[in-house]
Order: structure tokens, then sequence, then C-alpha cells
DNA sequence: GTGAAAGCGCTAACAC
DNA sequence: GTGTTAGCGCTTTCAC
């Protein structure tokens, strides 16, 4: 007596996880019914609300956001792309941007470009094959074939963290040239006579130092030195760096760094030399993070409100996702330069 | 001439996008075969391979991950939860584990559980519904309803930074007790009689502390005061709390912080109070962050492999996530203390 | 306010 | 090695 074949009945047997299905067999109405009290809640009875609501709590059903991305053309995932995610200076946007988007029910999704752009491409494949209701960049899409990609997967895109005539779509920052300028007009201000500057290598750092060197020299100031250290910036670099300046450029009484970070290393250079701070050199940071305030002396630094960036683009974000208009597309947060006692 | 009321071929628009189906039509195949093009090349004749390849290149294809999770049970996407992004402790083991999964297809998805415990219950809704095919741990999982609500989506848990006799299913991390007790008999041995405390109020920086009071009373220390200052932890804390020593335990010479940045507060405090580190106080961080090295003096501190940590979870949740077993699922990444200026 | 049917884009299971 | 079929779990569309 051998095993007669049955046909066998092609099964799958999924995740085994409860599912909207079940709840709704459970409340006793339509799948569909369960979805729109949970998605909808007011397009549906009271009766039926509490019935479900029920059901999902004695099944301890999470809905699965796979299958209604699939099914909704709405991921509610969204991504943000930083450089890195050790480099200080983002964290606040990105805090922000993660507390905003949780708040209206999306959730963030980081990828890390790294300072060059070696990786990109990957990381764009892996980020629009998620399909995320839209994309925050901080800082650059590096390459013209990112860019592209970008514009064809049609999600929304909003940069950040700087200012161009040519945005790509919606954009939320402020001019680091006008940060150049605005910190060379203060160190002037101070009567400092000879400013230096250490500047992380990337394409912003640059701008604001190239700003600050052309604001220095209408000043009256006859060579602005300037060094490029590699990005992401460190407190060792900053060292280096102010040791290198000592060097060639003997006579200096200010610098303006790329990033507090750096400002720190300066500091904690002119100490372990026995200069003095402000006194000999005065020294200005960018960022203003948290410890700015709390160094010894306090730092004198350029602050930027981080968090009115990740909210805002988080606005932007889910205001397209859903459906609303945006018409004022671009946001210009500026910034201040907070005085301390560093310079 | 009214229109006729065709019975309306239900159609949905779809997102647009390139599918998997318009490579297929393009290549002359049928979808499962460019499926496995993708997938499993070497399943497929190398012929079928370049006609899909060429496909996908022509038509800008990216694979729909959402449709691919659906349908294969399998997200390739892993969820990790920290306390807060902006603590820089666990940055290397997110950037690791970022960049570990990235290597193998995956995908980490960042969930901020706060230092309380207030939003666990959203942020698991949420990283459940995504269906992770893992999920890593920094620090605890504090409700026992998260613990249960874990288990129930049956998801494969690292639990990191920590040591447990009870994991809830795989481990990487370190004793913090053995942490508190080397660091105690590290200052012992240097001679220090009068050992302080400042700690974050988290459950491991308080156990690390602990065990360091327990050693230290060993040795013969009679009373060692700690300050908490609560979690996550500032310069600004670690210059007050030093103020706060320095008020109510005049006599002691050495302060063990539960960070870096704590300790760089008590030495920036000490040095704006012209006390000598480390001649009068010994200085211990924890974490060796990137600028202990440079600081001035330079940071004694407890170094904990925290790439190692991030690299051995993305070990386990693949492993798991592609059917491997994991026997060993407990590792102990141990510690080390880095001797520096400041002890 | 509620439901039936269809389908989002992909892959598992089974055939050949 | 390649194709057919039937879903994965949800939401859209249409109908009542």
């Amino acid at each position: 007596m051998r095993p007669k074949k049955v046909p066998a009945r092609r099964t799958r047997r999924g995740s085994g996880a409860v599912t909207l299905h079940d709840v709704a067999k459970l409340a006793g109405v339509a799948p569909i019914t369960a979805s729109r009290a949970l998605n909808t809640p007011d397009q549906v009875s009271a009766e039926v609300l509490k019935k479900v609501t029920d059901a999902v709590a004695r099944t301890g059903y999470v809905r699965n956001r796979l299958a209604g991305g699939l099914a909704s053309a709405r991921s509610r995932l969204v991504a943000a792309v930083v450089p890195t995610i050790s480099g200080p200076v983002f964290l606040r946007t990105v805090q922000a941007l993660t507390e905003a988007l949780a708040e209206r029910g999306y959730q963030l999704m980081l990828g890390q470009s790294g300072y060059d752009n070696s990786r990109e491409d990957a990381l764009l494949e892996a980020i629009i094959g998620r399909r995320p209701d839209g994309i925050v960049l901080t800082g650059i899409m590096h390459t013209p074939e990112g860019r592209k990609r970008l514009l064809a997967a049609a999600i929304p895109v909003v940069e950040t963290w700087d200012l161009t005539p040519t945005p790509f779509d919606m954009l939320v920052g402020f001019s680091h040239v006008d940060v150049g300028r605005a910190v060379a007009d203060f160190l002037v201000g101070k009567g400092r006579r000879r400013c230096a500057l250490v500047a992380g290598n990337d394409e912003r750092a640059t701008r604001r130092a190239q700003a600050f060197q052309k604001a220095a020299r209408t000043a009256g100031m006859r060579d602005v030195p300037v060094v490029y250290v590699p990005a992401p910036t460190t407190l060792n670099h900053g060292r280096s760096a102010l040791a290198e300046l000592l060097r060639t450029a003997p006579g200096i009484d200010a610098v303006f760094c790329s990033s507090d970070l750096l400002a720190l290393g300066i500091m904690t250079e002119a100490q372990s030399r026995g200069i003095a701070v402000p006194g000999q050199i005065a020294v200005v940071g960018f960022g203003d993070l948290e410890y700015a305030a709390d160094l010894h002396p306090a730092l004198t630094t350029v602050r930027i409100d981080g968090t009115a960036i990740g909210r805002q683009a988080a606005q932007f974000i889910v205001d397209r996702a859903e459906g609303r208009r945006v018409d004022k597309r671009v946001v210009d947060v500026g910034f201040s330069i907070v005085e301390r006692d560093s310079a």
C-alpha cells in the first residue's frame, strides 16, 4: 500500500505571523473593514472600531508594512543620507528628523555616503529599492548619475545644510558664503588683523573658507593662510593644523575652524604650548555642538539650527507624501554667531 | 447616445516604476528567470544573465524590496535600537553594523529608544511592522512587555554592549562588573588612595560604578563617593560633578568617569581651577572615543572594541537570516584599559 | 458604513 | 536551466 500521490496543493507558509485577516475574522468583519479601522478610524462605526481594536490587542497583531507599502505605493519610510553618522554635525538634524517623522507615522532609514563618492551608487540602489516616500540629503549628491537616478525614481528629495540657486527639488539650509563672510567681519570687528583658517576639505567647508578669505582680504588682510584637513575632521587635525600654522604663519591672531571639534583641537594645542586663547589667538568654531559652551574658554562658534532643518525637512516630505501642495520649496534657516570667550 | 456602462476593468496605477516584469519582457525571458538572474546568478545560463543584465541597465530597473520582502518573508532589513544616536558611545558599533550588513546586501534601520522606556512600545511597533530579519539591541530592552513582543515576533535578536547570564537570544558584549573592578585595581596600583566616581544614571554605568566601589573598598578605601548624572552624559555634567566632588569629598585623588565626555568635563573643570591632572587628580574615562588620545593630557580610558561588536552582531543576524546554524550565541569581546597621561 | 474582487511586484513551490 | 502558477498581506476600486 504505497502512499497515493495527491496533486499537492501548492502551499506557501507565509511568515506565520498574525495577519489582518486573522484580526478581521476574530472581529467578525471583512479584512478591508479592519484595515479601515486601523488606518482611517473615523470611516468606521464606533462598534466596529472597538471590535477590531480588541481583536488587535488579543492577537498582538502588528501590521505588515511591507505589504501595506506594496499595496498602497506608500512605504512610510524616509531615507536620510549623511556623509557619516560619526560626524556630530548632522546629529541634531537626524534626531529632529527621526522624531518629527515618527510622530507622523513615518520611519527614518539612515544611509552613509562617505565623504567620497565611491559607494554612492550602491547606496542609491539600496535606498530606492525600499521605495521611500522621500529622501533627505545632507550635503551633496555628488555624481551626475546619482542625481539622474534620483530624478528617475521620482522620489521627493530635500537637500539640506546648504543653499543652492539650482535646487534639485526642495531645500532647507543656509548660505555658507554668508557664514564665511560674517565670521571674517566678526573677527575684524574684534580687532583681529591676521586671521587664519582650518577647514575640512569638503565642499561646503571650502566655500565658507573662501568666502572668509575674500572678506578678510577686502578688510585689508594681505594673506589669509588656510590649512585644509581631510573630512571628517578630528580633534587631532586641529592640533596639528595649529602646529602647522604656527610654523608657516607665525603672526596669526585668530583661527576660524570648520568644526567645533577642530576648534577644540586648536585650543588643546594652544593650551599645551602655553598660548593664550583668546589673548594671543582667537578661536571660532562651527556647529555649536552641545559641549561648545562648556569648554574652557567657552567656544565662540557659528550656530546652525540643525533641529529646525530636520523638522522642516520632515514637514516637506510628509506634505508631499500626503499629496499636499508644497509651494515654498526653499527655506533658509540662517545662522548666528554665538559669541563666548574664545574670540 | 448615452455612454454604455462597461463593467469597468478594475485598474490600479501601480507606482509607474519599471518592474521586473518589464525587464523580463525586454530580455525575452520569464519574470522568475529574471528574478533568478538577479538573486542567484549562477542558477542561470550565461546568455540569459547577459540579456537580463542588459535589460536592467537599459531600463534603469531598481528592484522593489518591499515586494521581494513580502514574497520571500525576508526583508533584508535589520533594526538597531540605540538609546540615542547623539551618544557617541555606540557610534562605532552602528557604523560597523551598517557596513557589515551593507556588504551582505542588508540594510540598517536605526531606532532611538531614549534612556527611559516611554516610547519603547511605539518603537517596537514601528520596527516589527517592517519585518526586519533581525534586531540589534544596544543596551537593554527595558520592559517585560517589550521582551514579550520581541519574542512573539520571532525575530532574531542580538543584545550588545553587555553580558548577562540570561541572554534573550544572541549576545555580543563584555562585563561591566569586570570593567569597574579592573579600573579600581588599576588606580589602586597607581597608588591612588581616595577614588571617586562620576557616572551616568543608566543601568550599565551604575553596574560599573558599583563594581568599582566594591573593589576599591576591598582594597582598603573607606568610602568611594559617586556622583550620578543623568544619561546621556555631557561635558557640562563632568564639570559640575567635579565641582560637587571637590565640595563634598575634598581629598579625592582619582575619578573614574562613565564616559570620555564626562572625563573631558572633569579635566576642563580641573584646568579652569588650576588643579593638575594627573598630578592632583587622576582621570579615567570610558569608551576611548576618537579624541581621547589627543586631549591634553591624553586621556587614560577603557577601550571597548565597538567595531568588533557591530561586526559580530551583523554576522549573527545574517547567519540566522540565511538559515545557518548559530551554535555559539554569546561572544565576549572584552575590554582594555588604555593607559595614557591622565592617570 | 461595509464588503467583494483584484492586484501591488515579487518569489516559493512545483513541473518539465 | 527555465517556465507556470499561486500566493505573500495588504489596500485600491468599485458596488451596495
